[in-house]
DNA sequence: AAAGCTACCCGCCAAT
DNA sequence: TGATTGGCGGGTAGCT
C-alpha cells in the first residue's frame, strides 16, 4: 500500500533513495538524480528530496572515488529507493546493503532498478518469481543466475507495482518520467521529460522500445544477422535463412534460438520495425514506400508492427524524432 | 470484421 | 554412448 498522506494543499516532498556502493555506474546513478531534482510544482518549490545513500562514506565508481554523505539508515524514511547497474555484475555485494533493500520493500517503499541495477535487486530475492528486465547484453547472465526470475529483455522496463526494473541506461530515464507519472500525473512528467530534452511521443505512454543492438554472436550467426540487414526489403522465409546458413530449417530455429536469444521471425519481424524507425527519423518517405523499404508486404502491416513494438503511431513518431539536417 | 490460409515454432524421435 | 541433426505433425500467430 503506497503512502497517500498529503494534507488539503500541502504534498509532503517524497524521498528519493538513490543507492551507491562499489562498482557503481555511474550514469545510472545521476539520471534519477537529475530527473528527481527538477520537479517542481506550480510555485517552484522542490517536489521530491532526492538523496544518495551508501553503506560506507567513500565508494569506487569506474576511475573515480565518491564521498556519500548520508548511510543506509536514510532508506527507512524512503518513499522511493533506486537502485543503479553495478559492473561488473559478478562481484559480491554487501550484506547490510541488500539486507536495507529487502527492509525498504517490507515496509511498503517503492524499489526500481536502473539497467544491472537488477543483480542487486535479484540478489537481494525481490524479484523472485517476478517478471524483469535488464540491459540486453546481461539479460541471458540474469536469467542464468537466477532462475526464479521471467526476464524479459525487449521491453524498456518492468513495472511490478512497487518493484520496479529497467533496460539500459536510457531506460532508466524512461523509468524515473515514469514514476513522476504515477506520483504525479501526465503533466508533471511531460513537464519533467521536456525539461530533461525527452520527445513527448517516448515520455507519454507505455511505449516499450527496443534496444537498437545486435547480440554478440559467434561467426555463422554474426554473418547471417548482417545479411538479414542487408535483405530486409525482401521476403525472408525460415527456408530462405536456413539456405543461407546451410542448415535444415528445423536446425536453424533450434540455433538461432540458441545463439541470438530470439526466433527468427521475431529477429525479423524486430529488425523490419528498427529498419522502419531509422527511415521515419531520417527521411521524408512516404509510409507506403518505407514500407516496401522495410520488407512489409503493406502500409497497414507495417502500421500494425510498428504501433505494437514501438507504442506509437509511425507519423506520430516521426513528428517527434526526425532529426532536423543540420542548418547550413 | 471474420474466416481461411500460410508459415512458424517446437516437442518428439529416429538417424547420424 | 551422448550430442546434434533434421523430418514430421499439431497447435497457432499473423496476413490476406
Amino acid at each position: 500500500v503506497a503512502q497517500k498522506t498529503s494534507f488539503a494543499g500541502f504534498a509532503p516532498r517524497r524521498i528519493v533513495a538513490i543507492l551507491a556502493f562499489d562498482g557503481v555506474v555511474l550514469g545510472d546513478l545521476s539520471v534519477p538524480c537529475e530527473v528527481f531534482s527538477r520537479v517542481r510544482d506550480a510555485k517552484g518549490s522542490l517536489l521530491y528530496d532526492v538523496q544518495v545513500c551508501s553503506a560506507k562514506p567513500v565508494v569506487r565508481a569506474g576511475p573515480v572515488a565518491l564521498q556519500v554523505a548520508r548511510r543506509l539508515a536514510s532508506l527507512s524514511r524512503a518513499h522511493t529507493v533506486i537502485v543503479p547497474g553495478v559492473d561488473p555484475v559478478e562481484q559480491q555485494l554487501p550484506q547490510p546493503l541488500l539486507r536495507a533493500i529487502r527492509r525498504a520493500a517490507a515496509r511498503g517503499a517503492r524499489i526500481a532498478s536502473i539497467c544491472t541495477g537488477a543483480f542487486v535487486l535479484a540478489a537481494s530475492g525481490l524479484l523472485d518469481g517476478r517478471r524483469a528486465t535488464t540491459h540486453w547484453r546481461a539479460a541471458a547472465e540474469l536469467a542464468r543466475r537466477h532462475p526464479a526470475l521471467h526476464v524479459d529483455p525487449n521491453v524498456l522496463y518492468v513495472d511490478n507495482g512497487n518493484i520496479l526494473t529497467s533496460a539500459g541506461a536510457a531506460a532508466g530515464l524512461d523509468l524515473c518520467i515514469h514514476l513522476v507519472r504515477r506520483d504525479l500525473g501526465a503533466q508533471a512528467a511531460a513537464h519533467v521529460a521536456r525539461d530533461v530534452v525527452m520527445p513527448p511521443e517516448r515520455a507519454g505512454g507505455q511505449a516499450q522500445f527496443i534496444e537498437h543492438d545486435t547480440p554478440a554472436t559467434d561467426g555463422v550467426f554474426a554473418s547471417l544477422l548482417e545479411w538479414i540487414e542487408q535483405h530486409l526489403h525482401e521476403r525472408l522465409t525460415l527456408r530462405t535463412l536456413a539456405r543461407r546458413a546451410a542448415m535444415s530449417t528445423r536446425t536453424l530455429s533450434r540455433q538461432f534460438r540458441q545463439h541470438v536469444g530470439a526466433t527468427p521471425a521475431s529477429w525479423v519481424a524486430h529488425a523490419r520495425v528498427r529498419r522502419a524507425q531509422r527511415l521515419f527519423e531520417t527521411t521524408d518517405l512516404s509510409v507506403e514506400r518505407i514500407a516496401a523499404e522495410a520488407g512489409f508486404r503493406s502500409a497497414t502491416v507495417l502500421r500494425a508492427r510498428f504501433r505494437e513494438v514501438v507504442g506509437t503511431a509511425p507519423i506520430a513518431y516521426r513528428r517527434s524524432f526526425k532529426v532536423p539536417l543540420s542548418a547550413g
